[in-house]
DNA sequence: CAACAAATCAGTAACTATTACTATTTACTA
DNA sequence: TAGTAAATAGTAATAGTTACTGATTTGTTG
């Protein structure tokens, strides 16, 4: 049987573990939920595909958090929080994401730029670090 | 005479580098900066104090960008423009900034967290390189 | 000003995330 | 099945950053 993606196993085995979960990983967390059912895999092929999922936009980069860059393979805008204490990324509701309709435009015009996307991150303490 | 912050003659001198320019430097643009001019100056010097400057609230980070972490002294809060082909980071006058008002009440009642800070960058091309 | 204590620093070594490289394996095609 | 291209493992190399140690500077107090 074959991948709907014809993607290889292991570039298969990576973007399901980056798009079924919410925590915004590493590399070298999924890496981590991979090694033990896919014994023969290597970090680098990790980061190679992740690469390549941003290349092909099944992917973005949240940011760099404690030196390691995290990952989201959900495409849709939506803002994110980060707890400046645990570092957890918590997702937040695209409808709560109140940028004004006109900011890209206002702002391409008076800034003379071409505005292809914007990301917006919340900082502070989550509930369980509160 | 002595600085009115009693910060040391390299403080003091990594500090104004910063405050005064606004491409939102990288720790070894402004060593590069000083070193002429301060000859014994170390480049773990300007890493530290820049971690000092960001503890005290006198910076923030705007993000790493091509692996290199990059800095920015003007504290109060306005969203960045990143170019994605020759990476320039631009200041959006603060007025631009338009997050609802609301936005962090809402966020917080229904993601339950606290929040203390944001940070919105754009990204595009700039004028130069559209 | 002198003497001491605390803070800061230079220089170097260590660390770590990421990338590059090469030989090997796997998948695809005819 | 043979041939070709893509993907991978494993390792080495790179680069930004941090840690460490002994020396220097700075601030303080008499």
């Amino acid at each position: 049987m074959q991948s709907k993606r014809n993607f290889s196993a292991k570039r298969e085995a990576i973007y399901e573990t980056l798009v079924s979960t919410d925590i915004h990983p590493s590399a070298e967390w999924v890496y981590e939920q991979l090694k033990p059912k896919m014994p023969g895999l290597s970090l680098g092929t990790v980061y190679r595909n992740l690469a390549v999922f941003k290349e092909m936009g099944l992917a973005r980069s949240v940011g760099v958090i404690n030196g390691q860059e995290r990952f989201d393979a959900k495409m849709t805008q939506h803002p994110h929080f980060i707890c400046q204490k645990c570092f957890r990324i918590i997702d937040i509701p695209k409808g709560y994401n109140v940028l004004d309709k006109n900011a890209y435009t206002m702002i391409e015009r008076e800034c003379d730029v071409e505005i292809e996307l914007h990301s917006i991150t919340f900082y502070g303490l989550c509930k369980k670090c509160c």
